[in-house]
DNA sequence: AGTGGACAACTGGTCTGATAAGTTGACCAC
DNA sequence: GTGGTCAACTTATCAGACCAGTTGTCCACT
């Protein structure tokens, strides 16, 4: 492996580029739901693209369930409160300035509160000693790389994809993309306030064991006390900052 | 009102049709992870339509996680699996041959169980008598219209929509977002199956008292009971089918 | 007063054909 | 075996045109 680590070069394309900046301005209430978008013609002139890139964009936008287009007339914004997927978490994640969005926060740890127990819980149904054995390799990482936050973090990430892979409900693994994809976004931060969850081997020896067994509501409890202990931690980490009118 | 009902013609984009089946052949194994797409070119003239609206449609295929994109090479299917978002559930419900997807169809309830309770308690947490109110006058119009199964269904589905918007958990309120698209194209299939669950205005109810209340645990339970009778309806109905090795 | 035709001025939808720029593999000089 | 060069791909972007649906206005007719 070489010595030194690079990352990729970015390279957004023009048309991604017009779509975070309308999604931005709708998300932030920039352009509230029921306001026209300027005509095709019209962005391209402003944004100083051609009208192609300016309609790829706005295509998503559409699938996103931000905008409504109808042939005629112009495009109008939508409320994405009634209208957007999961897919809109990152995006809301953080504010326009950057720092976290509380809320948004708080309702993605409550969310997974409510999933991991019966995602842990149907892995125990289904998943069989075979799944047990790589949960347990798992573990044996994770212990052996106490000292390293970041390598916690990405073998607690794998632990649970394994589980909801496992699992066979698909509606609870599409959901966990999503979620995993808003959790990228944030993942440095994450590192330090889920410390103590990551460090919290036993609750997830305990699904491991569950698994083997088959026991779906041990899984189910011990995968409830694990990601609890990770929502508490944070909920702490907020009230504190917020308590003394600091940045999240 | 008209005499007569009539329905909105069908209208629509080329991008859109080129979307739809793409995305067909990746969600139902005709193109399978790994593959690569044919060019653009290739596409358009394929397809007979111009290279604008296959862009605009790879485009869609790239923000649902179904295909990369890549400057100077193919685009590649991606596993769908691991890149998809919740909004892939509607596409997934049914199969290729219109019958519905009986494991998509538990998954989808199951993970309606585990968000109910919570949704409710959340309402419950925040939502105060005005809420409470609304509610009241929707379990009003069910008691009104018993006879009238469709209407039933409507009115339960508003009533989830409310203590989804108070409850104040974005995250729960996009999720539903992409479960109600993902319900509204069974419709009429879940009007009969989920019968005993929309005349279960007892538990709905309870949940409308203990938002009154601000009674957290007894939102949650009575939220449990009521999704569990349309779940376990709904259960039987698919091992009847598939006990018989009938359609679904 | 009310209906519906004709029309202008918008809007998005589609198309053609061109150029820029990134990727890949083959070949070759060193 | 390393790296340069080139051809043949690919996607990215562009300009400019025409088709088609929507809206509001005016007006003739009833």
């Amino acid at each position: 492996m070489s010595r030194y680590t690079f990352s990729a070069v970015r390279k957004a394309s023009l048309s991604d580029a017009v779509y975070r900046q309308i999604a931005h301005k709708i998300l932030h209430g920039e352009l509230a739901a029921g306001a026209p978008l300027p005509a095709e013609r019209e962005l391209s002139a402003a944004l100083g693209v051609n009208r192609g890139a300016v309609r790829e964009a706005i295509k998503r936008l559409q699938q996103a369930g931000l905008v409504a287009v109808r042939q005629g007339g112009n495009s109008v914004v939508l409320d994405y409160l009634n209208e957007g997927g999961l897919e809109l978490l990152p995006n809301l994640l953080v504010h326009a300035d950057g720092r976290l969005n509380a809320p948004v926060v708080r309702s993605i740890m409550a969310m997974r509160s409510a999933l991991a127990p019966d995602i842990a819980a149907a892995a125990a149904k289904r998943g069989g000693a075979r799944l047990a054995d790589e949960l347990d390799a798992i573990l044996a990482h994770m212990r052996e790389r106490a000292d390293e936050l970041s390598a916690l973090q990405a073998l607690a990430l794998e632990f649970w994809k394994k589980l909801v892979e496992h699992g066979g409900n698909i509606a609870f693994r599409l959901a966990f993309n999503s979620m995993t994809k808003t959790y990228r976004a944030v993942w440095d931060t994450l590192t330090v306030a889920l410390e103590a969850e990551f460090r919290d081997t036993e609750n997830l020896s305990a699904i491991a064991r569950a698994v083997r067994g088959g026991d779906e509501p041990a899984a189910r409890s011990a995968g409830r006390r694990h990601v609890e202990i990770g929502r508490l931690a944070l909920e702490r980490a907020l009230d504190a900052v917020e308590a003394q009118g600091g940045r999240v």
